[in-house]
DNA sequence: GCACAATCAAGAGCACTGCTCTTGCTTTGG
DNA sequence: CCAAAGCAAGAGCAGTGCTCTTGATTGTGC
């Protein structure tokens, strides 16, 4: 049969996509930290040996769930983006921006695991690296559009960093100009400090209403950035 | 004796320091998910059990580790800040932007345990949130003098923020207006998220030289906060 | 000065973890 | 059709956090 072969490897994905599955529950439940291969078995119906056959250990795991976790956040950004691709570049970068809170506040624990503090004793491997660029390029490709089209304020860098600027800029995005780059990648950090202190609680008794706030540092980021934000004004005094 | 009872409450606090040192050993060199009440116990020569008088659990030692942290990087950001009191707000801001990376850099594994993904399954105690305030407090400060002294630059809010804005500045910083205070809390958040993706790695093959981007990006926080940045350049175009 | 009470170290033990190795059974491909 | 590969299961090892019990040491009120 030609099945036959397909039949072994389609069982052996769908017992690999199981345990990923309950993975994940037992990840949103109780945390990185307790999630158990043993407890996953058990959850499943099998032996805990048995599970080391689709695993080669809990770190692989983990890191498959790792990568997940990066092309999901990578698909909520970019369904975020596509609902208002045809509005002002600032209204798309604050869209993607509060797409990305809303799926870190969701689904916290796996937001931890790709934005906290790296678990066990790990080092992330380079098969992470390109699902989590995702969110990064786009923000770049929002703010390369908005350059195309008619341009974007730009900041006046310090000589010490014009190298650095040209570095990254050649590496990240050669038809954008340095100094748009350097305040891009700031933001793109600065994005995620917001949702890391919103998720982990060090706005507990700070910030109430999150959301009205949140809204309105992508504002200003998008601002910072060089987009022209709606009623964003300018400084006084 | 007078130090009869004294000696026994200190032989029992040094007990405790011993273990808490050993303790950020272990931490430094393998992470907290790493760190074991058994592993400290062997190494200082007792038995495990015998460790549980000086703390009830493994996560009351780390949120032990955790105030600890806190304060330490608390006193490294007020020493940063004490040693350029004299110069500009600016130049304070920046001063204790690079002390708190600099903290962390140096040590990765502690900084994790404050500022990445909360740990193993605890919610953060009470007890830290003092110690966890003074960096925040510091900032606040530096603003406030600036403000009193001459003044700064201030935001336009959107009416939509503006009661939330009011409660925070209530809570926070009565002295200072609203919507300086909004732009305080932000950039607060937004300084961790770029020392958050320094420490753990997103800026791996994207940014090289990192102090001097830092340091131009915690210049750019200050002039957002309304600090006059020396050099900081207005926008172009 | 002494007995009582509190404090402490130590050991044994429980339930759990990640992981390995060996034993058999089923499926697959030549 | 038969050897080879894939797979589940079980036993077992070393390690973990934590509890309970047993003795010894220490500090305090009579």
């Amino acid at each position: 049969m030609s099945t036959a072969q397909g039949a072994r490897a389609r069982a052996r994905t769908e017992v690999a996509a199981a345990i990923k599955d309950e993975a994940r529950r037992q990840l949103a439940a109780e945390g990185a930290a307790k999630l158990s291969l043993r407890a996953v078995a058990r959850e499943l119906g099998m032996v805990s040996s048995a599970l080391y056959r689709y695993f080669p250990s809990r770190d692989e795991l983990l890191t498959a769930l790792i990568i997940d976790a990066y092309d999901s956040l990578g698909e909520a950004a970019e369904a975020a983006y596509a609902k208002v691709s045809g509005e002002s570049p600032a209204r798309q970068w604050v869209a993607v921006c509060e797409a990305v809170r809303e799926w870190a506040l969701a689904r916290p624990h796996e937001y931890a695991l790709i934005y906290g503090s790296p678990v066990p004793g790990y080092t992330a491997p380079s098969t992470t690296v390109p699902a989590a660029a995702r969110v990064g390029l786009l923000l770049i490709g929002i703010v390369r559009d908005a350059y195309r089209d008619k341009g974007v304020a730009q900041w006046k860098l310090p000589a010490e960093l014009q190298p650095e600027a040209r570095r990254m800029a050649e590496d990240l995005a050669p038809d954008l100009p340095p100094e748009v780059v350097v305040v891009l990648i700031g933001a793109w950090a600065q994005l995620f400090g917001l949702v890391n202190f919103e998720v982990f609680g060090q706005f507990n008794r700070v910030v109430e209403d999150r959301g009205t706030f949140f809204r309105h540092a992508a504002g200003q980021l998008a601002h910072h950035v060089g987009l022209v934000y709606p009623q964003s004004g300018a400084k006084e005094r």
